[in-house]
DNA sequence: TGCCAGTTGGCACCAGCTGCCATTCGGCAA
DNA sequence: TTGCCGAATGGCAGCTGGTGCCAACTGGCA
């Protein structure tokens, strides 16, 4: 069951669009390249872009999905007895590990949606998507809603934090899992 | 110094727009009203009314500046000595106070936001922008950045928690102050 | 009264996005 | 090898969001 020809050609596809696009936001801005000159450089016809991709953002955040899945993953293999937080708190440091040798990509990512609004805000409404999913995986374990939602909310603030320092660092740097830590200890200590 | 002629009509055009796409959205669900709809509706041309708005989103999202500014005065005003995340909670309870008796308000604007992924994309940025106010009032008391974002992005996550769990409730409802109260408290019962 | 500055809205135009349709291409069976 | 089917492609027309430009209008003031 190898994937068929068609299938591999898809995926190249896909990939190649994405990749032009990382490419020309990041060379010219976001704003300033418009969809029609992503096609071109994959070439590829602009009607076939917006059948890989919903619109223009999602050339940025398709990619998104899989991490998605592999959060909610990560929160079904902890340990069933573990009390809620520490549930999320080890889900969190799972897709710290996942993003450990990634960080000049992630953060080449990161800065060109950050130049543009409505990427920013995009980026903030993925957030909402894993405290859902944070939170959904709490339900399951018999956490109630409310708390469930409270958790999620507050381990993607930590989590978002300890990205935000991660990246900050000029050189050598510490872990995403170090700072994840630091985050969730500053935590204890000042929410008393 | 009362308000020029001029300055009254600009104020009651604005207002007619936002209340004329509200109304619209509302009936007839955000992406299917066009903006020249709206403008129609207002009796405006459609040039006038990207005058006052800077785009579609922005007619439900325009006056939340006011809020942001309340926010930012109303954490100058916490007391001088109090310990950081005290400041945060005080201003937080001083926005959840001047919401208090808006509740129907909040909830219609918020489903019209939920009814659409971008708005609920955008709602999302806007508490990007409260966390840097928040973090930004603590820096101005010294407060080390990190740890001030970090405070700022907590104590957001247990506004908007509130906000949910308040607007979630039918029939007679406990106060949007005592929801956060209680995310606070459940927060500190739960981080450590 | 007449002028100035601010406000308005029509028009042209570009970019994002979609439905439709003809064409092409991979995969399979005769 | 050939021929067929369904999937993938891309061109085209068209709508909506958004902007620059310019001409007409209006309140305010000398």
């Amino acid at each position: 069951m190898s994937p068929s020809l068609r299938e591999e050609r898809k995926i190249r596809t896909s990939a190649t669009i994405a990749a032009a696009a990382l490419d020309l936001f990041a060379a010219r801005g976001y704003a300033a390249v418009t969809v029609a000159e992503v096609a071109a450089a994959a070439r590829v016809g602009e009607r076939t872009l917006y059948r890989y991709f919903a619109d223009k953002e999602d050339l940025l955040f398709a990619e998104d999905d899989g991490w998605r899945a592999s959060l909610r993953a990560a929160i079904e293999q902890e340990p069933a007895g573990d009390p809620p937080f520490t549930v999320l708190r080890g889900a969190a440091a799972t897709l710290a590990r996942a993003l450990e040798d990634r960080r000049e990509e992630v953060r080449r990512h990161g800065e060109v949606i950050a130049s543009a609004p409505a990427l920013a805000a995009r980026e903030r409404a993925k957030h909402a998507a894993w405290e859902a999913d944070l939170a959904e995986g709490l339900c399951v374990r018999g956490v109630a809603a409310g708390e469930a939602r409270l958790l999620g909310r507050i381990t993607v603030a930590c989590f978002d934090e300890a990205l935000t320092r991660w990246l900050a660092q000029d050189g050598p740097h510490r872990t995403l899992g170090a700072e994840l830590d630091a985050a969730f200890a500053e935590l204890a200590a000042l929410a008393t």
